[in-house]
DNA sequence: TTCATGGCAATTGTCGACAATCAAATGGTT
DNA sequence: AACCATTTGATTGTCGACAATTGCCATGAA
């Protein structure tokens, strides 16, 4: 009874409950689950051909990473993200990922280097492609940010970062169907970060890194900006 | 049946499972339940008298606290944190908490400053009465700090320090039975952070906070330092 | 003595059913 | 017509039992 084996390889299918959670996340990030909606015990464990117990599990874990919320004796509902909360998550990123910037410049291997120039070089290919829009808001700005998390070697931090606020991210992504105006700029940015790193000078990865993101916050804020006077003028 | 009611009062109790995860984590960080020590599901459900059910969602959310880990099919045990992991944290702590003091500084009411400043003021009067040892290593530092990130006005930030990191660093007091050597400096730190939130200064209150954990964070390093030659000693 | 192998006990994973709780629909009252 | 109490339906919380997997221990062979 074991061979339906995910599409999607999960690294981890050893109980029916991590399987499951995995199927929701992508689910969710995806936006399959529309955001706000309300989930039901009975439905996904048909949905999913699964009792409730196990369930239940995949439901608690998919709340300990903030992707749905929960209120006792009434249920859970997708994660909505306001305007809000995605400023505050860009300040916790900004903290966060400054920070693994500063222990990346420092305890960073050659090979781990090396491979990150080459996720860089990748992009640039792509972005020549694809006419430069594509390049910062997919995955692979996530792939570049996720490698200077593991340069870390700050087990607590990569857990924060790639296993929770990442997924909020591309949420985020999804749930605004945001396409950044800002490709090269972030894409130059990048580079003179791994300069830094290779460089080992830590206090300016840091410094660039904090502002890398902060730029892509304010951006995020523009744009917010902008739509709600659009809207403004189209009522009126 | 409703009659138990816990000693300490808890927040919520809405529900059996989160009545006993409260419980169990007052009983992780305070010691009862030995760091690295297993613990099994059968086991808890008789001592606390309820089901496994809910014993296991009550579990998980230790997990997602990280006060506990879990191996599929193997068991849980109490988190035991590692020297490595510990500085870790600190190193997580000191990019989130400098956060927080440079958004308190933007966002803290005058309330919230006055709140503030009167934690301070406890803390000066037993500070006194007890010899000033035990200020520093108590609960009223992690006061001082809640209010801090609480100022913040950031929900998410809120959520990662106040409901997971703390309680890691309560259990690494309790674990290493850490009497901080720096009582006095330590204070001082602090009423010159809030001369910095009152003053509106954001930037300086990022970099007193940055170096108020970094030093917290060298203290604990140098202490291992000594007891490791200590032991090195005596063994020889 | 050491190592491999088999079985056994204990623990975890999963399931279905029952009880407690909440939210909306219904009906009555002002 | 608006408001409030009651009931009803559905959903969540809880429980006990069964199945699957693991780690340990004894037994045997090299």
């Amino acid at each position: 009874m074991n061979l339906v084996a995910p599409a999607h390889a999960s690294p981890e299918v050893r109980t029916l409950a991590e399987r499951v959670f995995h199927e929701l996340q992508d689910a969710i990030v995806r936006g399959e689950l529309a955001p706000g909606s309300k989930i039901t015990e009975p439905g996904l464990s048909k949905a999913y051909g699964i009792s409730r117990g196990p369930l239940r599990e995949a439901m608690r874990r998919l709340e300990a990473h903030r992707l749905i919320e929960r209120v006792p004796h009434v249920g859970a509902r997708v994660v909505k993200l306001s305007m809000k909360e995605l400023l505050e998550l860009f300040d916790v990123r900004e903290a966060l990922e400054s920070m693994a910037a500063r222990l990346a410049a420092e305890n960073m291997t050659r090979d781990e280097i090396a491979g990150l120039r080459e996720v860089l070089a990748l992009h640039e290919r792509q972005a020549d492609l694809q006419s430069g829009e594509a390049y910062y808001q997919r995955e692979g700005d996530l792939d570049f940010h996720y490698r200077i998390v593991q340069g870390s070697h700050n087990r607590m931090l990569m857990n924060m970062l790639c296993d929770d606020l990442y997924y909020l991210v591309r949420l985020y992504r999804t749930q605004f169907s945001a396409s950044g105006a800002r490709p090269q700029r972030a894409f130059v940015e990048h580079h003179r970060i791994v300069d830094a790193i290779e460089a080992g000078d830590a206090e300016l990865a840091e410094l660039l890194m904090r502002r890398h993101v902060s730029a892509s916050r304010a951006n995020v804020a523009d744009r917010y900006a902008e739509i709600l006077k659009e809207q403004a003028e189209a009522t009126a």
